[in-house]
DNA sequence: ATTCAAATTAACCAACCGGTCAACTTCGAC
DNA sequence: GTCGAAGTTGACCGGTTGGTTAATTTGAAT
């Protein structure tokens, strides 16, 4: 074998950080690049294309953002704790970008989704996959919750959808108003959504 | 006064039409001047530069759109039936895009606005000016039908934040999975948010 | 110490980007 | 009919795009 490198590691994390920050599309080899202190030559040493980058490091962020989701929705947990939870996460996340990049991000898979999903199959095939798995979370939570009587939620994964759409859709506005504060009312919006009473849970 | 032309308005439907079936990004000045069937240098003859062109499109389509929502959310209406009209308003025009475009392609402020938020101001806040015109139609509704008791909502503004983040996540994932059917949930969605049983109103 | 795959480098490419410009044509108003 | 503003044209600009290449350096394993 060769020598080794962390090249291709640090630009998966630059071409996060940059779709993330900004967007795909303003998102260039070169910049990917010179963030990552790796000449281009390297990159496509590395990856094959542009897309096919950002199709790995998709994959590595859901990655590690999944042993966190496992962590917060344990069944261990009570099933509306691991939402809120969740949302909790959402937000200390969110705040912490803010504090890096002076501006909140929201969530990059609906971000990039928006922006690609009409030219690139095989990025939107990914994000779709993602989503898909991501739904599963709300979805084993809500069903735990009717079984407990705790709501009313005779088809649990109807309800998952109108969740996680609502979600996403917060996230979209505390990125295009730059303001966490949307995110405050996750909770709120969540438990009227669910059918939970003021006081309860 | 020298002599008149439509290439203006041309180049704004162009704009608008680009932006919605790809992104902001991949729409470039060359592909809206060939769209429109007019040469660069007219392009800015009308505009000084693309984000002009493109604050021109969206202030051009919101205020199209505007007409219709006006007559949807006339005050005479029933206050639900005027979200229920204005969901199968959305409805017909995804179905229509997708006739035209073979793909749905969700709202365009919202596409736009995770794509350039973080990049472009002037289209940021033209956008966010936008969507809080749009969160109004929904508030009076609200507040109307509570008024009626017909629902109860006591913060009738926030209840329209949660109705209307709801709304875009629904038509973003419409657009990432290039499904319609993903719209046929809203109706019920929003009555699980709104907090009507199933055969009421 | 040698080997050889893995990693790095810089120069290079055609195509395209947003934007400019000066010359030219058109046509409504007078 | 002519004047002048409005509209059109195509060539042009420097910079950037995603991507390629061949030569070179590195270091882990033998």
């Amino acid at each position: 074998m060769g020598r080794t490198s962390d090249a291709k590691e640090r630009l998966i994390e630059a071409m996060i950080e940059l779709i993330w920050t900004g967007s795909y599309g303003t998102t260039s080899v070169d910049h990917i690049c010179e963030k990552a202190g790796v000449k281009k030559g390297s990159f496509y040493h590395f990856f094959e294309s542009k897309t096919a980058c950002a199709l790995t490091a998709i994959e590595h962020s859901w990655a590690e953002h999944r042993k966190q989701l496992d962590q917060t929705f344990s069944p261990v947990n009570a099933p509306l704790d691991r939402i809120w939870k969740c949302f909790a996460d959402f937000q200390q996340e969110q705040r912490e970008m803010q504090a890096k990049h002076g501006r909140v991000l929201g969530c990059p898979i609906h971000s990039l989704g928006a922006e690609v999903s009409t030219i690139d199959d095989k990025l939107r095939d990914k994000l779709q996959e993602i989503l898909s798995q991501f739904i599963r979370y709300y979805e084993s939570s809500i069903r735990d919750a009717h079984y407990q009587g705790i709501i009313e939620a005779a088809d649990a994964p109807a309800l998952a959808r109108i969740l996680f759409a609502y979600g996403e859709g917060l996230l979209l506005h505390a990125r295009m108003w730059n303001d966490l504060s949307h995110l405050d009312e996750m909770e709120a919006g969540a438990r009227r959504i669910l059918g939970i009473k003021a006081l309860q849970s």
